[in-house]
DNA sequence: AAACGCCACAACCGCTTCTTG
DNA sequence: CCAAGAAGCGGTTGTGGCGTT
């Protein structure tokens, strides 16, 4: 093996590692080889190497019978079929997507899974003190309405934020049970005369009144200063709807096959 | 080591709203 | 305008991990 450092102590630790890494690589590497008839690699956006054969789909067919839907957790298998179908067809027709791929999930399941774990633009980890500092914020404004809260934390979902609200920051302000949309604590349920009101639609991820926005774009402003803080020293959030595993496919063929040549020559 | 309880989070459910034909 | 299917929302439940006894 051969390290290429301009300081001796590093080389040494290295060489020191390795020796001791190679043969679990080598075993690793000898039962990835012999098992995979056809070798399909990606990274996730979770970090997590995938390597998979032709065969692993039937793996997450299994669990139900005949026009039996599967419920509970979601495996491995059936994210990467999911992945799989999003990366071909996009996002959206979650019934067909269910259909298409044999996946023994409705279409709503398929659609949750996707918007509030698979999909790269999720952001995955604790909150930040910054995050809850402006969930808080516009909770108080808001109330209950997580997918408007959740619009205004990149990279956060509504299932993110809404758990998060319930586990950590209720009992941290001190909030007995469970908010109500209409719960008193909410500006909008303090002023219900006043001259902005909200929709009705739960849907509705738009502001209706100048006042509301304004609103909105104080508690926004408040927490600028932290956000750029958050950006600047975060890893970057992925913007685009889908982060294409495949894009980073060849690189990672790439290492592994000349880790894998190596190794040979190594033997 | 086993049983238990707690916690955090993922997923489900029922409902509403939107979109499309 | 209407109906049916799709999408979205928020409350609630289920599951698995972890610490404690």
């Amino acid at each position: 093996m051969n390290f290429v450092t301009s300081h001796d102590s590093e080389f040494h630790l290295l060489q020191k590692v390795a020796s001791k890494l190679l043969p679990l690589i080598r075993r690793v590497s000898k039962i990835l080889c012999s098992n995979l008839s056809s070798r399909r690699v990606f990274v996730n956006n979770h970090n997590y190497l995938y390597i998979y054969s032709n065969h692993f789909a039937a793996t997450a067919m299994k669990g139900a019978g005949n026009g039996e839907q599967r419920k509970g957790l979601w495996t491995v298998e059936e994210d990467i079929i999911l992945m799989d179908y999003v990366k071909v067809h996009g996002k959206g027709k979650w019934n067909r997507a269910a259909k298409f791929t044999g996946l023994k999930r409705d279409g709503k399941s398929c659609r949750l899974r996707w918007m509030n774990y698979l999909s790269p633009s999720v952001k995955r980890g604790a909150f930040s003190e910054e995050e809850d500092d402006l969930i808080i914020r516009l909770h108080k404004l808001l109330g209950n309405r997580w997918s408007l809260i959740a619009g205004r934390i990149p990279g956060r979902t509504d299932n993110q934020v809404k758990n998060h609200w319930n586990i950590h920051l209720s009992k941290k302000l001190g909030v007995k049970g469970k908010y109500k949309v209409s719960d008193s604590s909410s500006e909008f349920s303090k002023k219900p005369e006043a001259d902005f009101s909200i929709k009705s639609s739960s849907n509705d991820r738009s502001i209706p009144s100048n006042k509301t926005e304004a609103e909105l774009q104080n508690v926004l402003e408040g927490s600028h200063e932290k956000a750029k803080e958050i950006t600047s020293t975060q890893e970057p959030i992925l913007t685009s709807d889908f982060y294409d595993p495949y894009l980073y496919a060849p690189s990672l063929m790439e290492l592994l096959d000349e880790s894998l040549d190596f190794l040979w020559h190594d033997f």
